[in-house]
DNA sequence: TGTCAGGTTTCGG
DNA sequence: CCGAAACCTGAC
């Protein structure tokens, strides 16, 4: 295992929470599934410990999925000073954004819509354990998101085998699509952008174009706008319910002073209930 | 047993 | 543009 020097790193919130349907909790240890490797982590005051299989060692991927360049101190001091973010940052202190991989973020969470996170997580290891290719770690059998190659090749019969029902057209499409746009994400930059090529996706909305920004786009300053996030602008902060979307995460990116993502998560866990 | 879930698309007005 | 129905299915 290597070791980092990592504090105030709260892995639980951070991998167990909304933001991703990839990690387990085993024996004490974190694993993670990304289409081409098999992650682990536990942290020991202070410190975390990590691997990745089968490709060892890869710490170019452990930093950018933690995100750890971002300044997480300066963001949570340069909050707004409200009482349901103070409650909320207490509560999941050390709570971060990750850094997920684009494809698999966009795939998993078309899978998300009008579904609750236990179905969701579930439709995603059984396709997982149907497609995806199977690795041992700690005598533990565990099994990769399949390639997004696969996925666009396999028929709308056998991917409604993985209980997604009516996504199962969406899933293939937008896996199809992103084939034919191999890289092109890497050529956008503004939010803008990205949400003009998101939304081009069957079964993307503005919904998942944020999910996808924010956690695995490096888009900072919104947060997604489910019927949780509508409600802690609207239960919380007092916003008027028949706003558009576009006024919403503009209330967002001025109030949280461009750290909308980030405040929407602790405040997003808090107001469901996540036990950290 | 019926409703609903971290939505999107489609259709009628 | 805007509200409502349709789309699948496991979970409560």
């Amino acid at each position: 295992m290597n070791k980092l020097n990592l504090s105030n790193y709260n892995l639980h919130s951070t991998l167990l929470g909304g933001q991703s349907f990839s990690w387990d909790l085993k024996d004490g240890a974190y694993y993670g599934f990304t289409q081409d490797k098999i992650v682990k982590i536990l942290s020991q005051k202070g410190y975390i410990f990590w691997q990745t299989y089968p490709q060892s060692n890869d710490e170019n991927f452990i930093k950018n999925y933690l995100n750890l360049d971002v300044d997480y101190e300066y963001i949570i001091q340069n909050f707004p000073k409200d009482t349901h973010l103070e409650k909320a940052i207490n509560k999941h202190s050390g709570l971060r954004i990750l850094n997920q991989d684009f494809e698999q973020t966009l795939l998993s969470f078309i899978l998300s819509s009008a579904k609750n996170i236990k179905a969701i997580r579930s439709s995603i290891r059984d396709l997982n354990k149907k497609y995806g290719q199977k690795i041992i770690v700690d005598n533990k059998v565990f099994y990769l998101f399949p390639k997004t190659e696969i996925l666009a090749g396999l028929s709308i019969a056998e991917l409604k085998n993985s209980s997604i029902g009516f996504r199962a057209n969406y899933l293939k499409s937008s896996a199809q699509k992103l084939i034919e746009n191999k890289d092109k994400i890497n050529s956008l930059k503004t939010e803008n952008e990205y949400r003009d090529f998101l939304t081009s996706f069957n079964g993307v909305g503005n919904k998942i174009a944020d999910c996808t920004m924010v956690f695995s786009l490096k888009i900072q300053d919104i947060t997604p706008l489910d019927v949780w996030g509508i409600r802690i602008l609207t239960d919380l902060y007092g916003l008027e319910n028949n706003l558009k979307y576009e006024q919403m995460q503009s209330w967002v990116k001025d109030y949280f002073k461009g750290y909308g993502a980030w405040a929407g998560q602790f405040l997003f866990e808090d107001i469901r209930g996540f036990k950290p």
